[in-house]
DNA sequence: GTAGCTGCAAACAATTTGCACACCG
DNA sequence: CGGTGTGCAAATTGTTTGCAGCTAC
């Protein structure tokens, strides 16, 4: 694992600190959605010096830049993650989708979901609702964490 | 001694007291969803004697008796609202189903969609992923606070 | 050399909890 | 009279912000 110059592109309008590549290192180097708590942990753990107050707005940054995406954890603390590549989507409207995420590891797998987009544009429609947004999260135990004893007693 | 059909069965475990049926009467006197504050405000307003963390701990009552819904607006705060009748209804598991919500005025529908709920379990499936539950949240404007002119200069 | 970035800690907002008291039964 | 529901305010937790100093450019 070489770890070298990892902000080669940093994110666009965020400025080439040292921080900016440590939440990106940290980020990365985590397969899926973890807490502002834990990135703030796994960077310091890696011996990179930064704030929790600069992680937070880092990734604000990020999310603000569609470089990150974000999930509100049932629990309402919030999980972030690397997007795909949305700047080198320009075209599309920040790439739309939505994430199963692992309750144990936050390992996540981008899932695109017309359907569900169609049925919510449906009931808002029929509904008389306009300016629709929704939310779409889907969590669950990867195949890792999955509980394969089914036995109880 | 009928304090009217009201609260003639609270929750369950509730004790029939005055703030519970406090809490019971400002729910339904909204239409759709509203905020605690929201709705400890509106107690106050309508004379009702009760603090705001009673408040919350009967809104929880209620989401654990199946009696009321929540939503977590984009925004991070948490909105409540009477549910349909869910102990009438003891054979369906909860009557799982989602809301459309008028970022507004909180009035909302609700909708069902199996379509929804089969293609999380699919891709959840699809994924190996198991013990699957999601959270669709579907925020919009209602007829009335949609804004029909759509000129913009 | 300057402006923006950082860090620490205080501020903040939403929600929970503890404890003494009132009320229900 | 006893238990427990209640209220107020303090405690908690997740997140944001202010200000002095450092760093990048």
């Amino acid at each position: 694992m070489t770890v070298s110059k990892v902000v080669s592109k940093p994110v666009g309008r965020v400025r080439a600190t040292r921080q900016a590549a440590a939440v990106q290192e940290v980020l990365q180097a985590a397969d899926g959605f973890r807490t502002v708590q834990e990135l703030f942990d796994d960077a310091r753990t890696r011996g990179l010096q930064i704030g929790l107050a600069t992680v937070y707005r880092y990734l604000n940054l990020f999310v603000e830049n569609g470089s990150a995406d974000v999930v509100h954890r049932e629990d309402g603390e919030t999980q972030f993650r690397l997007c795909g590549s949305p700047a080198a989507d320009p075209g599309a409207e920040e790439g739309h989708h939505h994430h199963l995420v692992c309750r144990e590891c936050g390992r996540s797998v981008e899932v695109s979901g017309p359907e569900v987009e169609e049925w919510a544009d449906r009931v808002a429609a029929a509904a008389g609702y306009t300016a629709v947004s929704h939310t779409v999260e889907v969590f669950g135990l990867c195949p890792e964490h999955s509980v394969t004893r089914r036995s109880r007693g």
